[in-house]
DNA sequence: TTGAAAGCGGTACCAT
DNA sequence: ATGGTACCGCTTTCAA
């Protein structure tokens, strides 16, 4: 490789030039827990030549023969539209694991998720030993590959999955809680006719198979609906059934389209909704100008909360009212939970699933109910 | 450690059960290139008992000898603001780097940059060997780094820096031509009163020294102001001699706060500019709020155009003309660069500096010069 | 076509 | 307090 430059220095080379042995060298550089003693004059000297020769132990070497990496992997599972190691939900997610890994002294590995078999490539990845513990973020749907998974490396936390498996630890999003927020918020501002805008890649009877968040998000909303005893109608809820325009499922834009297809939906019935509930806020970039296009307002005519929330929905206009996850929490926590198993401060048995409560992000895209309703 | 999971098997196991050397077993499943032939049943009968056990080769063994990782490293430097893992700077960065890694077949390896001397710290890292080689976002101003830098790690790919050293590639900004766009764009739209936003951290005369983006940026824009014959009043270029009111420099929101700083400044004149261009883009989110709330349209009044450029600026309101950079593309092209030279496609030895050109993204925060005007 | 052995750069144990 | 030695899992060379 590049022999053309100066390789750097091995143990071997200091202790050579310290005149001692790798293994006193060894104990004063890297800390070795053998049961080696060394003179206050030795170690000088050591440390003396180690700096001048800018030492530093080799990685491979020491994670060979000490078993450990001090590093975490992380699987971003490609299955997913968006899903994407610089897309914003990843970013909020891995601001909350760099700030615990950073303090912790760990180093992360993005896995490389290519190839035609990129659930088959992670565990191959896994039983490479390159780190200790792995965060899946975006899981797949399959429980099986998590059973998998665990067997080749049995300390993950994932984000937002049903599976369960010995070993695994799961960051649950409470996708019920969220919608029934939004319900909430949108009935104490007056609104009494909520539709919610569904996801039309499922048909609803498949949801909870295909789409698990959508199904609890829709779950939620109807939980709420009924339990505030407000009126409820079919086709208030914008799913797979009333769809009539054909939407390119895996365009960018997929969301935005199907938020302005439902706005176009709910004004054709003879009572829309005041008000709509966004099961991803992504559709609100699609519906509010499909409102303000019908020269309805927003807020003021027309209310929306979206399920899910960026920093910079803050900038649309109107500002977007969310209902937010907190995403950069849930990394923390997956992270130091990782580490904390990583260095036997958490048993490796069992599994633990936590779920993080949604907070309603307020903002103006969700006003009181207009006076004429 | 995890001695109560069935370790992974090693090479030795497979040999072992497949009744053949370790040797043969490592040609056949790793594709060594010790001049070892196997036997066309052999190689099926290793292959099939690794398929069972699940063996992969272990990576700090493999890399221990091969002397090479297929992994990329990625430091940021943390001493910016706004540095940061999961900012949408080092997104769109990494956009353009992931694509390229994941075609290759590369990891990527996030150093760590805690502790008291993230510095001398990224150099350690650089010493244990865990990459090939290494990416530079957020380069820091200190040209000696670099050459410290490329001792330890002779690959090296860096963005937006002066520094210069042997075996360092860099990908720049053309700060200049972005400036000099903003401002033709404007004058184009009608406008000869134009002002800039400048950077109020440091002072002038400083400025080549402490902040070398900005001061070229500024430059790029009084080169642009002469050469079209523009009208220029000192007054015009917002930055330090200006500063009245005192801002917290390291806060998220300084640039918003300087860019309504700036507009009140500008408006406090006898002869405001009808346009200005924000040496930074965020700059805008305190800019167009502060000219509204003075009664100004934008654009209609007043027009802003920003350098630098992120997606979401489209929903902000008015949606902001920008002058973006690719940086999803100096990502690819970085990647690329340092994957060729790992691969020893490129030559380790000379360096290269390669400009990226940037682009108006027109959107409609800068309107026609004003009638009246 | 194959096996045995040396060595990559460390760590740990056992003598001394 | 220190040196020698075996070994981590893999690759490569050399001898058979």
């Amino acid at each position: 490789m590049s022999d053309v430059f100066p390789p750097n220095p091995t143990l071997k080379d200091v202790a050579q030039q310290a005149g001692c042995s790798a293994a006193v060298a060894s104990k004063v550089l890297n800390g070795s827990r053998g049961n080696v003693m060394v003179g206050k004059a030795t170690a000088e000297r050591v440390r003396a030549i180690a700096d001048r020769l800018g030492y530093r132990a080799n990685f491979a070497a020491r994670s060979l023969v000490a078993r450990s990496t001090r590093t975490l992997g992380l699987y971003i599972w490609p299955g997913q539209p968006f899903a994407n190691m610089s897309g914003s939900y990843e970013s909020a997610i891995l601001r909350g694991v760099d700030a615990v890994t950073q303090q912790a002294g760990y180093d992360m590995l993005l896995l490389n998720t290519a190839g035609p078999d990129p659930l088959e490539h992670c565990l191959a990845k896994c039983r490479e030993g390159r780190f200790d513990g792995l965060l899946v973020v975006r899981s797949p749907a399959d429980p099986q590959w998590f059973s998998q998974l665990v067997r080749c490396m049995p300390r993950v936390v994932a984000f937002d999955t049903t599976a369960e498996a010995p070993g695994l630890d799961v960051a649950m999003f409470d996708h019920r809680a969220a919608a029934r927020a939004a319900v909430e918020y949108l009935a104490e501002k007056g609104h009494r006719r909520i539709g919610f805008i569904g996801n039309t890649r499922v048909p609803p009877d498949e949801l909870a198979v295909g789409d698990f968040a959508g199904y609890e998000r829709r779950t939620g909303f109807l939980d709420a609906v009924q339990a505030l005893g407000l009126p409820h109608r079919r086709e208030w809820i914008f799913d797979y059934r009333w769809q009539r325009e054909a939407v390119d499922a895996q365009a960018t834009d997929y969301l935005q389209a199907e938020g302005a297809q439902a706005v176009r939906w709910m004004e054709s019935l003879d009572e829309p909704p005041t008000a709509l509930v966004a099961g991803v806020y992504r559709s609100a970039f699609g519906a509010v100008p499909q409102w303000q296009q019908m020269g309805l307002a927003v807020p003021g005519d027309r209310s929306l909360i979206g399920l899910g929330d960026r920093d910079w929905c803050a900038y649309f206009s109107p500002s977007l009212t969310n209902v937010a996850n907190p995403l950069t929490e849930m990394g923390q926590w997956a992270a130091s939970r990782l580490i904390d198993r990583c260095e036997q401060r958490a048993d490796d048995a069992e599994s633990m699933r936590k779920f993080f409560s949604p907070q309603v992000v307020e903002r103006q895209s969700a006003g009181p109910v207009p006076e004429s309703q």
